[in-house]
RNA sequence: GGAGAGAUGGCAGAGUGGUCGAAUGCGGCGGUCUUGAAAACCGUUGAUCUUCACGGGUCCGGGGGUUCGAAUCCCUCUCUCUCCGCCA
């Protein structure tokens, strides 16, 4: 959610900025400062009649006191006057407000000034590549294909037991994933996050504090007997650790990593992209999150790129990074850039990571704050990113590292795996 | 699932319907003392809206009600804890 700050002293600039993600947003904006300044009215004229009232109270009670009850009698009839007064006053205010609430949750946030124009993905920006795309022989597989030959990854087997999009992991497939989570957890703790596990459902305030509700209610699973919704990524639970919560000026940086299974619903999605592990509806990711002052929020954005590069440049997986442009970008981020790795048996680019700075959009709905150096309220940054996202690690690895029939397993991962090849 | 208890400031914990934003203790911050630290002592210490400011309003789990006046009484919802049952 946007400040009402920003959005009352320079309406103009939050318009220039939403329309580089193609938002406009004129028409929200302009009753969103009318409404504000109802808001205030208001609120003045409640306030005043409010603390009449209550001088007036006082006043009975001593008058009481002193047992002249006949003038405490007129003043009683006085304060009933002003009290259905406050009360309509009140009314008016509430419906106001609400309004004014329900318009800012519509404003998504302003990109920063680094994000370049675009309107799809096909406008995303390479900022940097790496690693080799390995060339492979024509008898090269997808990975859905070597996950049947190798018998490590059963589909129609989760078909069975859930439904599409449900693999089954089996063997050295069950044991590489178990890797996978042990070394990214090991890399993100040796820089400094803290690990936490933290539940994989959660409740209706903490689903509305990332930002997945209301807007995304269809993408959550939603377990309504209980009216808990399955996390759709680890942010959402560990980022809300710190809803309402003041932290100290010294409290910072806060970094947390955790592993947790996702659930997404991907309504809408079917077809041609989905196909093996890339797009599931339960799969696996290790997240980071971190929480910053503004002023350090874009050094610790490098800084968690460069940690995530440093993870798929050990895999040996050939990379590139993408800058999102405007129409790309996400409602609540303010910059994201994207890790893709290449598929060479699919012949392109999946997307493993997404790492964004989120600003104070989130810390707002989040209402997480910190004391400054002289005292003063603010709201933190927050951000987070994926270090990494299983599933298209996994195919990546299987089809890029296909010899013969077999899979390498890279360098830096046998010592989690305990085995140098799947065969 | 059954029965009971409870929800107050960072935490613990008081609070007869009238000046309670709220005692007290702990913690935090500042100071005195000390070579330094600890202890002791003194002071200070919630959030939020509004106003250029002075100031004013709101907040004792959420919502509603009674009353001139509610942290305190009534209704309702939610949540937490304890015991029993079941159980990884």
């Amino acid at each position: 959610m946007l400040t009402l700050k920003l959005l009352r002293e320079d309406p103009e600039y939050v318009i220039k900025k939403l329309a580089v993600k193609h938002f406009d947003a004129r028409e929200i904006v302009c009753k969103i400062v009318e409404l504000d300044k109802t808001r205030r009215a208001l609120q003045m004229e409640l306030d005043g009649c409010l603390a009449e009232q209550k001088q007036k109270a006082a006043r009975i009670g001593s008058l009481m006191k002193e047992g002249k009850k006949e003038d405490a009698e007129a003043v009683k009839s006085e304060v009933s006057a002003l009290k259905d007064k406050s009360k309509e006053l009140e009314t008016r205010s509430a419906e106001n407000n609400s309004e004014l609430e329900s318009l800012m949750v519509l404003l998504p946030n302003i990109p920063c000034d680094l994000v370049p124009e675009g309107l799809n993905s096909e406008d995303n920006v390479v900022v940097k590549t790496g690693n080799e795309i390995p060339a492979l022989g024509s008898d090269a597989l997808p990975h859905w294909e070597l996950a049947k030959k190798l018998d490590i990854i059963d589909f129609d087997l989760g078909v069975k037991l859930t439904g599409a999009g449900f693999p089954v992991y089996k063997g050295k497939g069950a044991r590489l994933q178990r890797s996978l989570i042990n070394m990214f957890l090991d890399i993100n703790t040796a820089a400094g996050y803290l690990e936490v596990e933290p539940p994989v459902m959660v409740n209706e305030a903490s689903g509305f504090g990332t930002g997945q509700l209301p807007d995304k209610e269809g993408q959550m699973y939603h377990a309504t007997l209980d009216n808990y919704y399955l996390v759709p990524t680890a942010e959402v639970p560990v980022t809300n650790i710190y809803r309402d919560v003041i932290l100290g000026n010294n409290d910072f940086p806060v970094k947390m990593t955790a592993y947790t299974p996702c659930f997404r619903r991907e309504a809408g999605s079917y077809g041609k992209d989905v196909r093996g592990l890339n797009r599931l509806h339960q799969f696996d990711k290790v997240e980071i999150v971190r929480i910053e002052k503004p002023e350090n929020s874009y050094a610790a954005l490098d800084e968690m790129i460069s940690h995530v590069e440093g993870i798929v440049k050990k895999l040996g997986l050939p990379y590139r990074i993408l800058r999102l442009c405007g129409g790309d970008l996400s409602f609540t981020s303010a910059i994201t850039y994207d890790f893709e790795v290449y598929s060479a048996a699919q012949g392109r680019w999946l997307e493993i990571s997404s790492v964004s700075n989120f600003e104070s959009y989130q810390a707002n709905r989040l209402k997480l704050r910190y004391k400054d150096a002289d005292g003063k309220i603010q709201l933190a940054h927050t951000l987070n990113g994926s270090s990494l996202a299983l599933p298209r690690v996994v195919a990546a690895l299987l089809e890029n590292n296909q010899k013969g029939g077999r899979i390498i397993i890279p360098e830096a991962l046998r010592q989690y795996t305990g085995f140098d090849v799947i065969d």
